[in-house]
DNA sequence: AACTTTGTACAGTATAAACTGTACGTAAAA
DNA sequence: TTTTACGTACAGTTTATACTGTACAAAGTT
């Protein structure tokens, strides 16, 4: 009965940082996984996963190499055991967030390079040969590319604004 | 063919941009239309925009009411016209961005707030009955819900010192 | 050496998401 | 009023994603 309590005291726990999990861009199922292997906090077989996450081992196998390529798990080693261990990163802030912002940085500029090429190309092509209607074109799309690039510009701020924090 | 080659570097630029909108949780097909809707920078029918788009009206038509709830594109009207206009919201920044981090907000608060509440069941259900080997599982399960909590702490904070950029 | 066990590739299946076309209610035009 | 045009609900279809089970290679055990 209280066995059971904690059971389902700890199945809420997983459920709810699943949830937080997911929003680092993880699918549903393998944010479930680096839960349960992150509440555990002991290393974790393939086959104690699987039961778990109630699913296949297969998509056990594919899910946590996964979040080890994110860098988000780690293969460990223990004498003495034949098969292979996983351990969830303890420190979430820096693994998540800080990969997080990255990506969106990494993303925002390089997207801003790409516009500011095409500006280029708009620039040599377009400066002489216009007639009246296509230059009216040419002239909104001038307008939008400096605004895109000018969001781009904001965002990148934004994130870099973030700190990364010190904590466990 | 100088017709031709601008059709081209404004598709360009809808993929491009169209990218940037799917990182803010949009999908590919609503974030090209929105794209194209704010490239396009005038009003623009169902039908243009399914013209536009390469997809069938049905598609244009659920997806700009998601774009609208979600305050991105807007309803005008304009004399004479029978047909729906749509616009896109030209403030870029703020109506994505602000957005953004007030998900990022109010996701957190709520899942930090569930998880203090899953902490006091903790508290209450097993301060005082608890044999070792349990005992010692509800131990760790306090520690990790104490760093989810910081966890989700951090990530408030971070989205919080992002500051609204005014711009167009 | 033969025999187990473990992890993963692969093919097939089930489930979910995206898309199309028809049908219909509503409103404007004749 | 009748007719035409517009937007969207809905059902059916296609396409993509998630998952399972088998089969096999690599490593461990006897």
């Amino acid at each position: 009965m209280s066995e059971n309590q904690l059971e389902n005291i700890h199945n809420l726990i997983v459920s709810e940082f699943a949830k937080t999990v997911e929003m680092f861009d993880i699918s549903p199922s393998e944010a479930r996984l680096f839960a349960i292997l992150y509440i555990e906090g002991t290393p974790m077989t393939l086959d104690q996963m699987s039961d778990a996450l109630g699913k296949s081992k297969t998509v056990v196998s594919t899910g946590i190499r996964n979040l080890v390529d994110q860098n988000l798990v780690e293969r460990v080693w223990r004498k003495g055991v034949r098969k292979d261990l996983y351990m969830a990163d303890a420190h979430l802030y820096r693994k998540f967030m800080n990969t997080y912002i990255h990506k969106w940085i990494d993303a925002t500029s390089r997207q801003k390079q790409s516009l500011k090429e095409i500006e280029l190309m708009l620039k040599e092509d377009f400066h002489t040969n216009s007639n009246g209607a296509e230059s009216k074109e040419i002239d909104t799309l001038y307008t939008r590319i400096k605004d895109m690039i000018t969001f781009h510009q904001s965002i990148e701020h934004a994130f870099k604004e973030i700190k990364p924090i010190k904590q466990s």
